[in-house]
DNA sequence: TTGTAAGCGTTATCAA
DNA sequence: TTGATAACGCTTACAA
């Protein structure tokens, strides 16, 4: 009963030449190997057909797919668009199609995501996570394929990772915040993702070293600026002689900052306040927030490199890639 | 010399089994046909394997992947992942698979991706834009798979289409401006892409219908919240009683609006501030940030919802669905 | 209840 | 310089 018009194919366009499908593909690997003038009729033929080759028989027969599985944890994280576009400075040169995925901070739709991404025979995958469940464990173990884990240091990743210390990371800002005098800093945690819990440990670390108590407001409402201005209320009420906020992300800090200033706070000598990440954000505020820079395009840089050359069948010299970070002070601390 | 192991293949399951490939299959779609005792071996195997079914034979010998092709112009853009969230409301039920891509707001690099996601033999494609190249059109022709333009109203859809009127919208915003007395309002466009240009339309059309003079500042740059403050400067030179910006977004709108603050204008007595999309930052300011509101949610929803629909065979009764938008006036008018 | 054979679009291999 | 054939993994149609 279907009997849509299938789109045009190899065949098709060796019925019109009057040749057989065989030269059609092999002009389309190696031109110099087909005649001139059949090479002519050829190109003249595609175009009138508007003829597009199909990748699914070299999938089906070579298991290979010159597509990379990219999985993100959401499509509006001003972050991983800068990692997306890192990788595809190196896919797009190498011939490699990106299939994206997101799965929005959920272990349970990642194993989804992987197995969708499987079915279709990706020749490696780049995953924006470190935590796994067994059964995605299982399936990439199965499927063989390169992976890379970016943004963090796995002490045992799947294949490779490429990533930096978040937990150092929060430590140092805490760090330079009690530096500065600070004595009654909270953390302000929301989306409870495996990096939020690093930069957890990381503040606690500084805080029981310089015999300060920790202070912990969290909620697992993913990050917006009104939620910084909640949180930073939460803050308020639960600890009153707060003088330092330190944020998860550069969204909640921004919050934050806007409504202490609503609330008539100077910043940041009534209040400092520290996020993660160094968006655009940050800059537009007066003054301009403190936070974490993260080398962000160049994790994905790396870790596109590393998983073609695994691809390639070359070997890794070190499974683990530590990019670092570096602190942006700005006049917030 | 690539000895790499394959991934389990239907067959090395009915090997382990005892039983052909056939048993296997018809065990994955009506496991009621298959004997009880073999259907718990089958099971058994399939875990012990980790078994994923490969959708490539399908899609060579029905031209059927069940995949869904979603173009966006961004992977960091929250009113896209709205309108993607929308979209897999729809199709995740519906048993479809997304791929996702991203063309930077370039027609050129559309028109790559979508030779891409063709590749792959997808069942059908929502776009987020309306312009397209002449080998897209060709191409998407001769593919023979429903699309769905989504965001604007195109006169003359490919397939069909769901959005909103840009231009009226954009005029609705300027209208309002203009009716709480200002006169020197300022059209601040970043990123020229066709709604840009349909919002500059709206504007005009409100300021000449009330004998004002049309003043626009552009970049081709990407918004940010930093280019709104630099695109502030740059209205206030060249228009020094500037009273109104009517921004193309919300970051631009925002940065302007925490640049004006950062001179000592008080907001709006000084300036009236309007963006678009109404997006969480313009509630975090003070006063809250003027904005139009984009049903982009149900953009997406409505958008899979007629794709799939066109997909299993059903007529379209409206080629062109508009969904409207709303204002919200905040506090910066 | 289970099995056999053919075919989807392309390429590697071998032959002409 | 070009062509014939087999193979990839799975499903449909038919047979047992």
């Amino acid at each position: 009963m279907n009997d849509k018009p299938r789109r045009p194919s190899m065949q098709d366009v060796a019925d019109r030449v009057g040749t057989s499908k065989m030269t059609i593909s092999r002009y389309l690997r190696s031109p110099e190997l087909v005649a001139p003038a059949t090479a002519a009729r050829i190109t003249q033929v595609m175009a009138e057909l508007g003829y597009i080759p199909s990748r699914v028989p070299e999938m089906l027969a070579n298991d290979r797919s010159r597509a990379i599985g990219v999985l993100l944890p959401s499509m509006s994280n001003q972050v991983f668009s800068a990692v997306a576009q890192g990788i595809e400075e190196i896919t797009f040169p190498a011939g490699y199609h990106i299939l994206y995925g997101h799965y929005g901070y959920d272990m349970l739709r990642e194993e989804q995501q992987i197995e969708q991404l499987l079915s279709f025979h990706i020749d490696g995958l780049l995953l924006s996570e470190s935590q796994h469940t067994e059964r995605t464990l299982k399936m990439l173990e199965v499927a063989n394929i390169p992976v890379v884990e970016m943004m963090e240091l796995p002490a045992r990743p799947i294949d490779q990772a490429v990533g930096l210390d978040h937990a150092a990371a929060a430590y140092a800002m805490v760090e330079a915040m009690i530096a500065r005098g600070r004595r009654h800093i909270v953390y302000l945690a929301a989306r409870l993702d495996y990096r939020t819990q690093l930069r957890e440990q990381g503040y606690r670390q500084a805080m029981t070293q310089a015999n300060l108590p920790c202070q912990i407001v969290q909620t697992n409402a993913s990050s917006t600026f009104s939620l910084g201005a909640q949180l930073l209320t939460q803050a308020q009420r639960g600890v009153p002689e707060v003088d330092g906020l330190f944020c998860t992300n550069d969204d909640i800090a921004a919050g934050a900052l806007l409504a202490a200033q609503a609330q008539g706070l100077q910043i940041p000598r009534d209040l400092s306040i520290a996020g993660v990440n160094h968006l655009d954000i940050g800059l537009a505020l007066q003054p301009q927030l403190a936070s974490i820079m993260t080398p962000r395009h160049e994790i994905g840089r790396q870790s596109a490199q590393r998983l073609i050359a695994r691809i390639n069948g070359e070997q890794i010299d070190q499974a683990v890639l530590d990019l670092g970070f570096e602190l942006f002070l700005g006049g917030s601390l």
